[in-house]
DNA sequence: TAAATACATACTAACAGTATGTATTTGGGG
DNA sequence: CCCCAAATACATACTGTTAGTATGTATTTA
């Protein structure tokens, strides 16, 4: 093929073959062949030349999508003067988790906490980023600055909330139950959300009764 | 070597040096080989006479170490006639949960999420079939059968309750936090469940603060 | 026009798993 | 108790697939 003026462009292709089958058949279920197999006449020679190993294919392609959902998220809290609480509320608004969640269910992950071991690790500790150099921390910690917010274990009530939200909310890597069980285990996490003292709002049963949508939808 | 009278230890001999690999290396990062080279003398073919696969190595290497303490817990709760909130309260207790904490920190498992990620796809799954299949549903069902829990949803609580106490207070996959950090994660824990009705009991931080010196005892 | 870049081609080493061979034990009939 | 066939417990030697590398070549850039 000789050699592309615009290697950005091979890049990119790279990037998406490879998240959509790193997502539908996992980090080990995906061979660099099969990537290679879906850039048309390209080879694993142009793969290796612009990144040099699986693992850094695998991280720059979630980085890649999820970047501008992160940074979108990050903008709807910037904008405006509000409290600590508001900002909080808005983290699980439809809003804020939707379009994130629109991404997954394009990508199609395999509802297998096994196939899906490498994506189960980097949800498990991106919750814990999450919530330390994240928004969720910082958010609170803001609202306990401006009153808005009583927690006396914030970071700890920023990890629990991240971890039951990314792992069990979110039906990313087992099968989907009902809607009603999601929207129980809603309630049921507001609930003890709000015991350490923070009021998740009530918008989180529309984002988990979209989030249920989307992913029906999405025929899981 | 010929052949051994007793195949049942040369079968326990493969287990305890996959066991101890797989904690140390991950399931992808230890290879049949690395198994077969503590075996001393022992070849492949021993092993896949055995064993059909490397997932069967892994699936029977785990069961057998857990098993005993699985039955263990189970007889503890049996014995007596205790109401579901006693028996819940000791699900939590040291006696309970240390013998298994002491198993995993003699396992030495890697504490990185994407190391383990096998090891904690098992426990995610895990926490799920416990809350349904396990002690804990059923102690929560049986305490409100008898009037010692009040519990609106005792399916999400169950698994939340089990989620975070499998992946957020056993510091199985993430470098050990000071005591203090994970007492106070103990206290938030606590507090949730509280919210949705089910009370840990005191014990719990006994039970925390003995995790940790096992899992610090043992140079994590 | 020389150097750097963007690929392709051809290879290696490690891996899970298989096919097959061989020695030992077991179990049943005399 | 003994003999022998079948089953068992391994060892040896191999295959196919994989991530990654070495190197070659055409195109672009400076």
């Amino acid at each position: 093929m000789g050699r592309n003026k615009y290697p950005e462009e091979t890049v990119a292709k790279i990037l998406d073959a490879a998240l959509e089958l790193f997502c539908a058949q996992g980090y080990e279920g995906t061979s660099i062949q099969d990537i290679v197999d879906r850039l048309d006449g390209m080879t694993k020679g142009a793969v290796y030349h612009h990144f040099k190993s699986k693992e850094e294919i695998f991280n720059a392609a979630f980085d890649r999508a999820t970047a501008p959902i992160a940074e979108h998220r990050r903008a709807t809290l910037g904008a405006g003067n509000m409290t600590g609480a508001q900002k909080l509320k808005r983290l699980y608004a439809p809003e804020s988790v939707v379009p994130q969640i629109e991404l997954w269910a394009r990508m199609h992950p395999a509802a297998d906490p096994v196939k899906s071991s490498r994506l189960l690790a980097m949800q498990y500790q991106g919750s814990f980023d999450e919530s330390a150099d994240g928004n969720l921390l910082p958010v609170i910690e803001e609202g306990i600055a401006d009153g808005s917010i009583a927690c006396e274990c914030p970071r700890e009530a920023a990890e629990a909330v991240s971890l039951l939200a990314n792992l069990w909310l979110l039906p990313l890597f087992r099968p989907l139950e009902p809607k009603e069980r999601m929207l129980a285990r809603a309630q049921c996490l507001a609930q003890m959300a709000a015991a350490v003292g923070l009021d998740l709002g009530n918008e989180v049963f529309q984002t988990t009764a979209q989030i249920w949508d989307v992913w029906n939808r999405a025929g899981w």
